[in-house]
Parts: C-alpha cells; sequence; structure tokens
DNA sequence: TTTGTAACCGATAACGTTACCGGCATGGTT
DNA sequence: AACCATGCCGGTAACGTTATCGGTTACAAA
C-alpha cells in the first residue's frame, strides 16, 4: 500500500500463499494455469518489481560485475562499453568505479565493492599503483578477477590484453621502413609492464632490421600529457637529436607534438611520431598523427565474457589465462615520408 | 568456514548471542568494552566485512546513487567524477549506466536500477529520448531524481545544469565584437532544450548589438562530429554564406572545422568558429579553437550533492527547483582577429 | 529486607524472496 | 478395495542484519 510492492500483497489480494505466488511468478512447475494467470495479471497491475536485493540475499549472488578502473578516458570508456554490452547480454549489472589515478581512491573501491558483494571484479590496474594487497584480498576472499588492458604479474589472475609486443614492432617497423634512424622511445612509467613489452617490441624490431639502439633514446615519463612534452624537449635538445620518436600512449605523443612545433620542427620530414591507441584526437590535428590502434570495445568485451565464464564455471578458466588480441597500426602524416610505402589500411 | 563471515560466526566462537556482537560491532551502548573488545578483535582477525545486502534490505535503502547518461564522453565523464566525488563524502555509492543514445538501452537501464532499489536517481536525458515513460515510472515510485547538464521540463525533478542562455551569448557577443557580421548557429537537435537556451543567448547577443539575425543562418544538427561537417559544408555553399559559425558543442565545431579546412578557407580571417565544453582537443588543433567552458565536474558534484540532499530530507527540495551555474568563454584563434579584443583569460 | 536502577546480554521478529517438505484431493491401476 | 501417482497448494526455514523488548545480575538506596 506504500512503498514496495511485494509477493505479499499479491498473495494476500488473492487468497494464496507466498509460496505459489512465487512459484507463479517464476514459471516455475506445480501451480495451476489459471492461478497463473491471475497472478501475472495482478503483478502487471500493481507494477510489481522483483527485490533483486532480498533475491540477491537468498542466493548469495548479486549478478553484478565490480569494474576498478584508473579514470575514464577515451579508451577505458570504450573497454567499458564493452564490457557492458557483454554483461547485459548474460544479465549482469556493472558497477564501475574510477580509482583517478589514486591509491587511496582504489582501496576505497574495492572496500566498497566487497561490501556490496559483486559476483566478480575486472581490473585494469592504476599506473601509480604499486601495492597489491586490496585486490589480493580480493583474490583471498575467492572472489573471480578478471585482469584487462593493464596487469601486473603480481595478481593470479587472467588477463586479457593487447599484444603490445606486436604493436610496438609495427610502430617501430614503419619508422625503420620509412627511413627514419635515430628512432626515440617515450616508454612510460618504469616500473609498468605495458611500456616494457611495447619496448620490446621497439627492440625487436631494431633487431629484425639488424640495428642497433641507442640507449640515449629511451626515455621514462608518465601517462600525461605534460610529462611527454618535457621528456621530448629534453630529447631534441640533445647533441646528436632523434628523428623519430614512437610514444607508447597518444596522450605522450601529443605532449611530444606540442614540443616538436615548439622546437620549429616539422613532421614528417625533420622528424616522425607515432602514437598508440588511435584516439579521435589525433586524426584531428596538424600533422594528423599515426597510431596503433588496439581494439577496445572487443577488448571488454572478451574480459568481460571470460569473468562471466569464470563465475559460472567455476575454476574452469586457470588463473595463468591469458588471451591477446592483435592490433593495427594506422599511418597518418606524422610519420610519412614516403607515400608509396602506406602498407596499412587507411583511415579518414 | 567457508564463504562469508557473518555475525553469527563470530557469535558462536565467542558464545555471545547476535545481538551482543552486532551492537559491539556498531558501536552501540549497552555493550561491556571488555566484551566489545574481543569482538572486534576476532572480526578483524576473521576478516569480517558487514553484508551491505543484508543491511539494504532490513533498513529498505542501499545507499547507492544510480545514474543515467548517454555515453561517456570527455564532458560527462568528468560530470561523472564530480559525482563519484559527492557521493563518497556522504558514504554512497554510484552505478553509472550509459544509454549509448539509444532509447532501448536507457529503458534496460532503468528498469535495472529500479530492481537494484538504488535510493536515488541522476539523469542527463539522451538526444534521441523523446517518450520519457520509463523515467516518469521512476517519479510516479517516488524515488528522488535530479536532473543535470541536459533536462526536460516534462520531468517534475530539480535541474541542476550551466547557464546556457549566458554561454551562447557570450559566444556570440565575442564574434559580433571581432567584427563578424553574418554568425551562423549550428543548434543540435530541434527538440533539445540544451539548444534552444543557447540559441536564446545568440538571439540576445544580436538584440544586444541592434543587428537582425538571417533565419537562414539557423541550422540544426545532431551532436555528432560528422553531423557538423555535413551542415558546415551546406552553409558554406549559400551564396551569401556566413563569416561565423557558433556550434553548440565542440564536437559539432570539430566537423564544422575539417568543413572549412576543405572548403579552403582561412580561421579567422575567412571565417570565424567557436564552440561549446571546452573539451581539450579544441586547444590542440589547428588553429585552436575558442569555446565556451562548463565547470563540468563541479555541475556534477552539486547534482549529487542536491540529490543526496532531497534523499535525507524528504520533500525539501521543491521539484521545480533549479540551480544554474555559470559558463566562461575561452578565446583562442580561432574567432581572434583582433588580438587588442581579448577580455577573458587565455588557457595555454 | 525490599526496592530501584543501572549495566549488560539474549530471544524474537522482520526485511522480501525461494527451497524444501509435506498435505490433500483426484483419478487411474492393480 | 486398496494403492499409487499426479497436480496443486501451503507452511516453514533460511539468507545476514538490526530494532525492540524483556531478562538477569549486581549494587546502592530506602
Amino acid at each position: 500500500m506504500d512503498g514496495q510492492v511485494t509477493i505479499k500483497d499479491i498473495a494476500k489480494q488473492l487468497n494464496l500463499s507466498l509460496s505459489t505466488v512465487s512459484r507463479a511468478l517464476r514459471n516455475a512447475p506445480d501451480v495451476n494455469p489459471e492461478t497463473r494467470q491471475a497472478v501475472m495479471e495482478l503483478a502487471e497491475a500493481l507494477s510489481y518489481t522483483p527485490s533483486r536485493l532480498a533475491l540477491s540475499l537468498k542466493q548469495r549472488q548479486t549478478r553484478t560485475i565490480g569494474v576498478i578502473v584508473p579514470n575514464l578516458d577515451n579508451v577505458l570508456s570504450t573497454m567499458i562499453r564493452g564490457i557492458d554490452e557483454a554483461a547485459l547480454e548474460s544479465g549482469y549489472t556493472v558497477m564501475v568505479c574510477q580509482s583517478n589515478e589514486s591509491y587511496g581512491r582504489e582501496l576505497a573501491n574495492t572496500k566498497r565493492l566487497l561490501e556490496s558483494l559483486v559476483d566478480g571484479v575486472l581490473v585494469s590496474v592504476s599506473s601509480e599503483t604499486k601495492i597489491f594487497d586490496h585486490l589480493q584480498e580480493i583474490l583471498k576472499r575467492k572472489l573471480p578477477m578478471v585482469q584487462f588492458d593493464r596487469s601486473s604479474s603480481e595478481l593470479k589472475a587472467p588477463i586479457v590484453r593487447v599484444d603490445n609486443i606486436s604493436g610496438g614492432c609495427q610502430a617501430t617497423e614503419h619508422l625503420i621502413q620509412q627511413g627514419y634512424r635515430r628512432i626515440a622511445i617515450l616508454a612510460g612509467p618504469k616500473n609498468l609492464g605495458i611500456g616494457q613489452k611495447r619496448m620490446k617490441g621497439y627492440f625487436d624490431a631494431h633487431k629484425a632490421a639488424k640495428r642497433k639502439v641507442d640507449r640515449d633514446l629511451i626515455m621514462h615519463c608518465d601517462f600525461s600529457q605534460e610529462s611527454g612534452y618535457w621528456t621530448t624537449l629534453d630529447l631534441l635538445s640533445m647533441k646528436k637529436r632523434p628523428d623519430a620518436i614512437f610514444a607508447i600512449s597518444d596522450r605522450i605523443a601529443i605532449g611530444a607534438m606540442l614540443a616538436i612545433r615548439e622546437k620549429g620542427l616539422q613532421m614528417p620530414s625533420d622528424i616522425g611520431l607515432v602514437g598508440f591507441n588511435n584516439e579521435p584526437t589525433v586524426q584531428l590535428v596538424t600533422p594528423a598523427i599515426s597510431s596503433v590502434e588496439m581494439p577496445s570495445f572487443e577488448l571488454g568485451k572478451q574480459a568481460c565474457k571470460l569473468l562471466i565464464e569464470k563465475m559460472q564455471r567455476h575454476g574452469v578458466i586457470p588463473d595463468d589465462h591469458v588471451e591477446i588480441l592483435k592490433t593495427r597500426l594506422f599511418v597518418r602524416p606524422s610519420s610519412l615520408r614516403d607515400p608509396a610505402a602506406i602498407q596499412t589500411p587507411q583511415r579518414s
């Protein structure tokens, strides 16, 4: 009569027991078709909504997935769209918690997720996170967990990510092929696996082309545009400056672009530039920046599917399971000296 | 022993009743300090986590806020950061549902939110949404609701938004002051209040400067870059083409920029351009695009605070309450013919 | 001694739902 | 006639928590 409509209300009005109403609503057997009909109609009329809360408490599962991400930039929000889609298809709800790259926030978030009793967790670790206690706690409670995009080997949980080595290789190969000889790399934070792998690709490409890497051209920075800018200024004021830069993220690449502009250098003639992620912005700047694209939407979707499988078929997915998706290089004017040499599809 | 640690486990191990343990954990009175100590310690040792589920069921409130947004673009994700911050401060958890600009998705989402028994809802209506039945349903169930950013007068719920009229006026005033005479407006979808208000500002500015508006220069389009591009091409092929464009969103403005480039026109000499939102991208393109900034983070935070107040002090906030935040114009080269005429602070 | 009053604790019901078991007709088999 | 299966329904307990009430001590006041 006042707040929530419950099966009790329906039972009372129809002179039925709770059990019968419950069965009728769930299409369970052992209920007269006429009775069911009556229940259904009354439920509709009262606009009855089942209480997920009570259900969750009873069956001890919430059909909710917690997602922990460092922020909501372009790439991640695309991944979350993928996650959301996969979740919806299986009747799950997602709860997104952004840590804003802060350890404290990530800690508070995991606590809230644990309290809310999510059935599983998707994690993309923050770049600042060096302590994994809170995430280990999740594992200790035997909550199914899957890492996506950024991952850590300290966490014994399956991983879905792109082939960062191959991606780094694609970018570097392309620069070599375009005749660049002193290729610098803006490799991101030192401790992050994602950067290390893309750098591995950078080395692989050099090795395949039988070239040496000049260690001075390897620079670390964080993921911000600012950091890319300052680090590039350093690079460009070297006595033997690089003639190309591979930035392991587009944000960094954009910082690099600003520094290059400021130094009065021209792309691609004086210097070549390739980024990573293929964010929309890199197509819009002048010159448009080449970038390695990752299938963000599919990555999120795949990670979510994997988690759901892990939750439902308990123990089938091994914790060292790794799923790797392919990247794809988009060549644009920032690194294209020889127009005849395009070997990948163009966009826009 | 197996899954969840409950107060029952603690009670059993200490030979106490559930009541006592519950009281001890809640710092309630009527419990011996020593007993409390023991309970606390055992709880810690067993790493007991209270079940929010059970609690929610009992007190019939979840301390969760549902957020319904059309997508997760730059502006909205900033607002969500603000929402999240305000929620955290008051011990609430947020659940974000993106409708991807689709009515069907928005419908499924509201259903899920209702089932999950959120305590309140924050809504920014999708641009495609013309039917409000699902949101009306929320109101019918007396769930506290607040609209933020995009709003509809059909929904009897408080609103937190920016002063779109003044924002539109700022942009137009500036263009007039820079000597532009035929100022077109890309006004977004016809039915959306946000566009109508910014257009109102556009008219106001003309009136204040005692100028007439040429109705042919008013064009509607949707919020995509594509749409901005095509509509601008139309504008530029008019016999008496405009010499400036005010786009009511940066996405649209970027589409316009591409069209302008394609026609071989120069900004700001041949044509001026001003956008809305001040997304990071508009600073990076060449020339950088002037834009009206809105305080997204504060807007989200304020909307959330208002909702929380509405939830806690039931019935104090009237449904026609409207809160309006100020906008601010950032002038950049795309519309700056006369460098002496900068009257607003510059960024970067 | 009785009475009062703290201080502390336990039993029970309830939140909304479902799983499990048991009961009562009905109607068909041996 | 006795038996059993089947169809339909109701009662009860449980999920984990807290609110409410009532009970037992102990000790001081009358």
